[in-house]
DNA sequence: ATTACATTTCGTCATTACACGAAATGAGAT
DNA sequence: ATCTCATTTCGTGTAATGACGAAATGTAAT
């Protein structure tokens, strides 16, 4: 139960369902996501690592940089489930609309300099 | 997406997903789910306020009890489709398996004297 | 090896969440 | 009307969560 309980916190927050929907998109590297949500680097770091203890995310060091992507390997029984049913909702949430829409034009090599 | 989290942050504690497993199996008052869960009424009352406010359960008056029910009316499309997800989750859980067999021999009539 | 820089970890603070008991509420039975 | 009793609300203590900046870590390029 406390996978799932895990799972579901991770899911618990607007800063957090931000993140899993940019990621719908493209993978993304920590800054490119503060740049989008506007937050400090140590707290988007602790939000990816709460998703990652979900397995609702996957990284992979390229470089300098590290991915995050949306996990889709699905070996997750709940993580299964879930990820393609959010992936389907919030389709015209304001917000969502508008961090997808940054999302198109954030570049790691121009805006990732603290 | 404030409306999709409250339901997520619903679903992130135990003792509400106990609650929610079983009334699977049959409609409760808060007395019965108090002498399952082993708790005080006022915490059990607040947890099923928060069911309530995600539309998770539904409650009716019958007499001095009130009935808690699951949802099924499913006119959310959030608990649409959790609901029936979480029914096929934890079948094999210890702690959810002792609370259903605990349901099936406790008696509103009985055990509902504070 | 040194510098640059993306990311993580640490310490701290404010807010939210969960537990309890006591008191309040509200409806059925006497 | 009064009593009974299931439920809710209120006040409070404690634990968990989310935010930050500063310092630490690790890798790439010079």
């Amino acid at each position: 139960m406390q996978n799932m309980i895990k799972i579901f916190k991770a899911l618990s927050d607007s800063n957090r369902i931000r993140i899993l929907k940019m990621l719908e998109l493209r993978q993304l590297c920590l800054c490119e996501i503060r740049e989008v949500l506007n937050l400090a680097n140590s707290t988007v770091s602790k939000h990816l690592s709460i998703l990652r203890e979900a397995e609702l995310i996957i990284d992979e060091k390229e470089g300098k940089w590290v991915n995050f992507y949306l996990n889709r390997e699905h070996n997750n029984e709940y993580t299964r489930h879930l990820v393609p049913l959010i992936r389907t909702w919030l389709p015209a949430d304001e917000t969502i609309m508008e961090d997808q829409k940054k999302v198109k034009s954030v570049d790691r090599n121009k805006m990732c300099n603290i």
